[in-house]
DNA sequence: CTAAAAGTTGAACCATTGTTCAAGTCAAGG
DNA sequence: CCTTGACTTGAACAATGGTTCAACTTTTAG
């Protein structure tokens, strides 16, 4: 009982019956992000639990790192269709990710942010080239025909 | 992008009388946009007309440009209110737009560029450094103390 | 056992960037 | 003058990413 306590984060009663256990704000406390957000990514898939007896969702606690991850992605610019299709490549249950299913994962969110970078400078070039398509015609001449 | 350098698209009526009078229309077609989102520009303040005694909108043809920087300011990332501003620091009459204003506003949307590709860089790092946050526990073995 | 705290649902709402539609008005040519 | 195409408005709809609310149920602590 002395060793369980090594979370200063309070232990709620779900954590500390199983501790494998994440309710609703758990996850929320533990990801970082709002409680309806949490209820709003198991909807659209990106996280996935199980139910109570009483219809009440519970977690593992690596759906916070799930949901961390899920954060780095929206802020990379992918929605969360796209997200879901990225998570759709780890293996079907979360709970036996390796830290090689993370690399890989981290690996193909680095592509994207890439391929983001790589969007921009192609503005940046576009910018430059409209200067051209933006011309200030010269107005107190005759314009030639 | 062939055509539009010598206007070979149709003349209209408005554009045959006055030549520096476009329709919604007219505006739609040289800055290649939908008529409802030139509409939806004007009335967000991002491009500014003058109405014809039957309450029609007529636009010079700066507008068209505007509309251009307008698309580029959108795949930087901006939002309308955003190009709103940057457009606010032009002078108030857009007819009267010198080179020198399009070079400035074009390094204004450089900046943002950059920004955002910062931004992105920095979920780059992120992205390596949460390879600790989403540490994988070792799972079927004792954790050494 | 009971009351409070936290969970459940669906629906409504926010902002963003437009598109589409209906009903009615204007402009231009013959 | 009259027809036809283009224009006007406001409202509804769409997708995205959530938040908030109401009404009701479950869980937990005492």
């Amino acid at each position: 009982m002395t060793a369980s306590t090594t979370q200063v984060t309070q232990v709620t009663p779900s954590q500390a019956k199983g501790k494998e256990s994440l309710t609703v704000s758990d996850l929320a406390r533990a990801s970082g992000v709002a409680a309806s957000a949490v209820r709003f990514y198991e909807k659209h898939g990106l996280i996935t639990g199980w139910r109570t007896s009483g219809n009440q969702r519970r977690f593992r606690p690596v759906d916070a790192c799930l949901i961390k991850i899920v954060r780095v992605a929206q802020r990379i610019g992918l929605s969360v269709t796209d997200i879901r299709k990225h998570l759709a490549a780890l293996p079907d249950d979360h709970q036996d990710l390796t830290a090689e299913d993370f690399k890989r994962l981290r690996h193909r969110l680095e592509i994207e942010a890439h391929e983001r970078i790589q969007a921009l400078v192609d503005v940046l070039e576009d910018l430059d080239t409209s200067q051209n398509l933006c011309k200030v015609q010269p107005r107190s001449r005759t314009i030639p025909d």
